[in-house]
DNA sequence: CCACCATATCGTCAATTAACGAATTGACAT
DNA sequence: ATGTCAATTCGTTAATTGACGATATGGTGG
């Protein structure tokens, strides 16, 4: 444990897409597919992000039966992970982004992994525009 | 505080260089050209870096004739300033670099701003081979 | 034991980042 | 006022990163 695993857990978490993930995470497990679904970023490009918050010690996978369920890791081999996330679940539950996430999640939940993925991993969304929350760093801040 | 301020101090702790700085100035402050010669970067490359943790709210500065020194923000203005910078107090504390790192900033802080400017922000140092204390990810664990 | 399909990996591109040396800045001290 | 010099900013380069679409993998369920 020093600089190097430190340097995994910081570089996880100092992108703002895999800190979306961890704070969907926090509300309970969720399948690859519906994290897709909710962040709405390409499948290869989720499935890279899981796999180095996994690396990190972050997050941990489990799978049933077609699908593989990601969840936050309570007792992670990486010193450094359970602090992190500790201070994760205390912060950033005001930032817009996360609160749209949540309500997506939920939606996510609600109709579970079979129907999103006969979706072709999406979420119903409005039926005009296409409603894909996306973080700009540069945006004014919220209203 | 949101996505925007969290992403700055993960990032800016996410860069080992910029941890080891972090760590020397928890002994204290110091002035730039004293962390130039303990860390053997590049000038620029260490001004850098101070200005990125300090857009952070790590740290701050203070002039005195004609040096800045720095030190860890005890109170700054990014709510996830402090946490992290109590986190990493614990942390990293028996890693063989901050070791060196800590030990070549005591010879800093005695020989002191003047001397140090004057030898061109090197440290004495053995006399034959370059002495400087690099970083290597892929480096073996530590003996 | 085979086909399917959810997920992982690969290859590519654009954007970001860390390093360097050179040029600039600006406070101090004459 | 002005020269000095510690520190910052600029410009370049190589390496890393995040995104994508296409392809590969391998567990499930027939």
């Amino acid at each position: 444990m020093s600089l190097r695993s430190h340097e995994d857990v910081m570089k996880a978490v100092a992108d703002p897409t895999r800190v979306r993930i961890l704070k969907i995470l926090e509300e309970g497990e969720m399948c690859v597919c519906q994290i897709i679904a909710v962040i709405a970023l390409g499948q290869s490009t989720i499935s890279k992000h899981l796999f180095l918050l996994r690396a990190a010690g972050l997050i941990k996978d489990r799978r049933d039966k077609k699908w593989i369920h990601y969840s936050l890791d309570g007792k992670s081999v990486n010193l450094y992970a359970g602090p992190v996330l500790r201070n994760l679940r205390k912060w950033l539950n005001d930032d817009p982004l996360v609160l749209k996430d949540r309500e997506r999640a939920a939606m996510a939940r609600e109709i579970g992994p079979i129907a999103i993925c006969e979706r072709g991993m999406s979420l119903p969304g409005r039926k005009t525009a296409r409603c894909r929350p996306v973080y700009d760093r540069d945006a004014p801040a919220a209203r």
